[in-house]
DNA sequence: GAGTGGTCTAGACCACTTC
DNA sequence: AAGTGGTCTAGACCACTCT
């Protein structure tokens, strides 16, 4: 792990402990952070940019770094961001059901997706997952049998994703999302238990390797009153 | 502007215009990069960290630099992200109506997002905004009088974001969304031509200045079918 | 082994904020 | 004027990929 990395995780620590809550929220300045952690500015400077691309300090020129205040209180909420950005503001037992697991050729707007060829064999995998056994999401898998191989139902009952990085080895670097609102299906109303008039939304997502590669193309609907998405943005 | 701010403009101009499609979609490496605009290695790296941010290009360590592959044919559109993050669909002819402008003691849960004292001064604006005459979004956005002095009519029918930072000179940094679906409300039905079971996707947004300051909340609902929002995110 | 990106340093100068 | 963050440098060493 790179030094940045663990002083990131440290100072990131100490905010939510609140060990820095005194004096306007403000942080030590960046020459003493550095002479505490034995590094040099540039280090500490790319330490805590990862702070604030994720919005929890912010700098003011000629002034000093503060944290952010959250106006929430579930700060935990606030910090606790999955790998691709995204926050869930759900909580509860987790569990799924897999509904369809199956290796088929891939379609044509699938494979162009994810920059392979058609009827290149993907692994199509539905799912529905519950919060306390309450459906909310409904989601619909294609991954390339050639990047991610050996799947099986034991490793889709629990995370697909610490299966690639852990298992396979393979780096998980980005994922670019669309977000829309739609009316349910016959589907929806079935596996989610929604009526006609409550609408879901739709998250389309493509997923990539640290090689560039396109190792997911998922489709997922999530009950409107379970899920909601958060995401933070900074301009450069 | 910075320097590493203009290499990276210069680059990301290259890739749209096609100059660095042979060879694999591959950048010549940072140390040609470094000599050509006569620059260290670490700012050529900032600028090509800003382009991997925003996806358009990744890294393989020891092997070189790509051109993320972008699947849709919408090259433009995917490079094309607005100030916070989200770059929108749809195309057309853009204009608005103003429905209520004021100026309001701010509400209690109001007040705490904007992280100022109930019943302080804010501006309360509401607007449709249209498509090709088509109304495609209702917007309550909800400023301090405090940071955002001076509004107007003619302001409001142009771009306030435009005024805030070339106006009031006052530079915008981030926003945090919250992204979800909803039934339709009545509200809904006559400002977005919209029927009971057609939903909306409903945005709360806080945007924040570079001094940390909130300066907007704003909810804003998109009819379902004329609108999806996209976004990028990598692991760090 | 050659080439590439990833990390880290020690120091320099600048721009901005506050007193 | 003092203190702070913003930028930039020239070079070092490492880890990884490909042949």
């Amino acid at each position: 792990m790179p030094k940045y990395k663990i002083i990131y995780d440290s100072i990131k620590n100490r905010i939510i402990n609140g060990e820095y809550n005194k004096n306007n929220n403000q942080l030590p300045d960046e020459i003493s952070l550095c002479k505490e952690f034995n590094c040099s500015r540039m280090t500490m400077k790319k330490a805590l940019d990862l702070l604030v691309l994720e919005g929890i300090i912010f700098r003011k020129a000629g002034h000093g770094t503060f944290i952010m205040e959250i106006p929430s209180k579930n700060k935990i909420n606030a910090l606790d961001n999955d790998l691709t950005g995204f926050s869930k503001t759900v909580t509860g037992k987790a569990s799924s059901k897999i509904i369809d697991f199956n290796i088929i050729f891939c379609p044509k707007e699938i494979a162009s997706k994810l920059n392979i060829k058609e009827n290149d064999p993907v692994y199509k995998i539905i799912r529905i997952r519950y919060i306390d056994n309450n459906p909310f999401v409904y989601e619909k898998t294609f991954m390339p049998t050639s990047i991610i191989d050996g799947l099986n139902m034991d490793i889709l009952e629990g995370s697909i994703y610490k299966y690639i990085e852990e298992i396979l080895k393979l780096p998980i670097s980005s994922a670019k999302k669309i977000l829309r609102a739609d009316k349910s299906s016959e589907l929806d109303y079935s596996y989610l238990d929604l009526s006609k008039d409550e609408p879901v939304l739709e998250v389309e997502q493509i997923a990539y390797l640290k090689n560039g590669k396109a190792f997911e193309y998922s489709i997922s609907r999530h009950r409107y009153d379970k899920f909601e998405f958060t995401s933070f943005s900074v301009k450069h």
